[in-house]
DNA sequence: TTGTAGGCGTTATCAA
DNA sequence: TTGATAACGCCTACAA
């Protein structure tokens, strides 16, 4: 057994009581105490029971994280990888450690949850989807236990704190890029449209299309699940049209990939047969073959400011709600061209 | 405050640790009472305190995982995604749950680990590389704490359990192929000497080397730690040689995907001008332009064996020490080329 | 400034 | 088959 806060007590002569005190750096202890205590804490090796503490504390100073589904999709999009690298950074600084859902199904998610939250495991969580009625955050909802969300809630927005960019206007803008090149014929490649992300971009892009005082054609919507594969047959059937798009709005920079391949295949050359804007600027935008413009939406960031936010909340119930909008911005990169160029 | 066991207890009647028993479903209790008991928790809507229940089991049920440095590359390499996503499964299995270091240095994360380790946080680590006089994997050892590494250790090789892959012969069957091909000058760009991936890779690019007659030119070796960009200055060096390889083999596809742009910024073909492999196989590799032929080492398996290795151990401490392979295997795609063709 | 004692929610030992 | 009771290691009134 490891040495206790009882050994160290022992060993200097004090209660335990005032050993539990010189961790906590109280300032009615004396300065004398203070060293003697620490130096035996030193010598013994003593290092606190997190455990123990969590017990008397009733707070572990440990955050959960919710991913959409580990099994699948969510590890691969550097999306995840990327927020969780924003939430890291913001978490050692707090020092809080973190937790994660490993469930691969919605029910197995809400019950990794629920052992966290009726577990006392987990003084808050960080949500990082969100979709149309999802079990999980209606439970949080219900428990009323202290999350963030990353991204914008269906309902209930103004009792929620969120973090999310302005999708909309980020899709408008992407369009809008597409429309002063020439574009009229436009695309749009979405994910489950259970997602509100998924909604806020389409919605963007109608409106740019309706300013622009073009009609949507519905042949132009696709929505895909999956991240590569599934957008294959889609895109195939799309640039089979007779009268096919000249330029694609696609969600994500990886499944931008996918539809960069598909096209290839078809022997659509991007920009020049068509050209492609994606959203997030992950890494591999950058990488692609051609590199893609894409629209930035500092993922970074928007883990950062969960955490921060969530910390607060969870250090002052009182903390009012907040909706917290990151910004984005249009990284032209080279998958455009205008038309008829 | 939540219902706890004595609530439970109280109100079907019976002592708090019957309540214990029941949820245990410990054979020693009455059908009868169990029902009753179940019913009042139905009722009451308890759910037991993790927290309190690790303090009294002396357990967490926690797994513990370290990365490299979960500032910079780590996450950004799919590498990490996909063995979260094995690791994730075979937790999600055992009923276990997940901790993270977020530290982003070495000394930082030794903290994480330390507090994990002497705050009974975690039961188990995995740690997911292997690093020359690596801090934390020292400490682990002298603790004498089950952990399992992802990797091959840098000594006491038959006190640890690891699981990994055969670089070496991985590396040398990339480089065989590459000969086979016709190329005679090959250029090796790999990451980090310190770490022991890079080590066995450039060993099994030797002996292939040396087994076919190729004198080794130093001149065609790159260490490089930075995933994309740190490669390119040390490329465009090595593509401006007098002699410039007409092969790579480079130790990651991410960091193949910065070695394929720098190319491409030179006017270099692949596979027409130079042919290239990697390793690891991850998404990306099929994505890339041209896709890349690259070495799958099941990083997924690699996840899921770790676990379970690590869950064995920590259940019985007596389980001898494993070293487990995983395989690997080529796999050909479109960014290699026979010389002269 | 320091010590005593009770509590955090469970589990486990020992009786009954 | 069940109940009392003492841990687990720490924190915090309350006392001294």
């Amino acid at each position: 057994m490891a040495v206790t806060i009882k050994d160290v007590a022992k060993a200097a002569n004090v209660a335990p009581s005032t050993v539990s005190r010189v961790i906590a750096d109280s300032p009615r202890i004396s300065e004398e105490t203070k060293r003697k205590v620490r130096k035996v804490m030193e010598e013994l090796g003593y290092h606190p029971n997190m455990i123990a503490r969590s017990l008397a504390n009733q707070s572990s100073k440990a955050i959960g994280i919710i991913f959409p589904n580990s099994g699948n999709t969510a590890f691969q999009n550097p999306f995840f990888s990327e927020v969780l690298r924003g939430i890291s950074e913001g978490v050692s600084e707090k020092h809080y450690i973190l937790q994660f859902t490993t469930g691969r199904t919605e029910e197995e998610i809400l019950q990794d949850v629920k052992k966290m939250v009726f577990g006392r495991v987990v003084d808050g969580m960080i949500l990082l989807y969100s979709k149309l009625g999802d079990s999980v955050m209606k439970f949080l909802k219900e428990q009323n236990f202290p999350f963030v969300l990353v991204g914008k809630p269906f309902e209930d927005s103004e009792v929620i704190t969120h973090v999310d960019n302005d999708n909309i206007s980020a899709a408008k803008e992407g369009t809008e890029y597409l429309i002063r090149l020439g574009h009229r014929k436009i695309g749009f490649i979405g994910g489950d449209i259970g997602f509100m992300v998924t909604r806020n971009r389409l919605e963007g892009y109608r409106r740019a299309l309706a300013e622009a005082g073009i009609p949507v054609n519905e042949k132009y919507l696709i929505h895909e699940e999956f991240l590569l594969e599934g957008g294959k047959e889609a895109v195939k059937e799309l640039m089979l049209l007779d009268d096919p798009p000249t330029a694609l709005l696609v969600i994500d920079d990886i499944m931008a990939l996918g539809v960069l391949k598909t096209l290839s295949e078809l022997g659509k050359k991007v920009p020049e047969d068509i050209s492609v804007v994606s959203f997030n600027n992950v890494l591999f935008a950058e990488l692609a073959q051609p590199p893609l413009t894409s629209v930035d939406i500092n993922i970074f960031t928007l883990g950062i400011e969960a955490v921060k936010h969530l910390i607060q909340k969870i250090e002052n119930p009182k903390e009012p709600v907040k909706r917290i909008i990151i910004p984005h911005r249009l990284i032209v990169r080279k998958s455009c061209q205008a038309v008829g160029r």
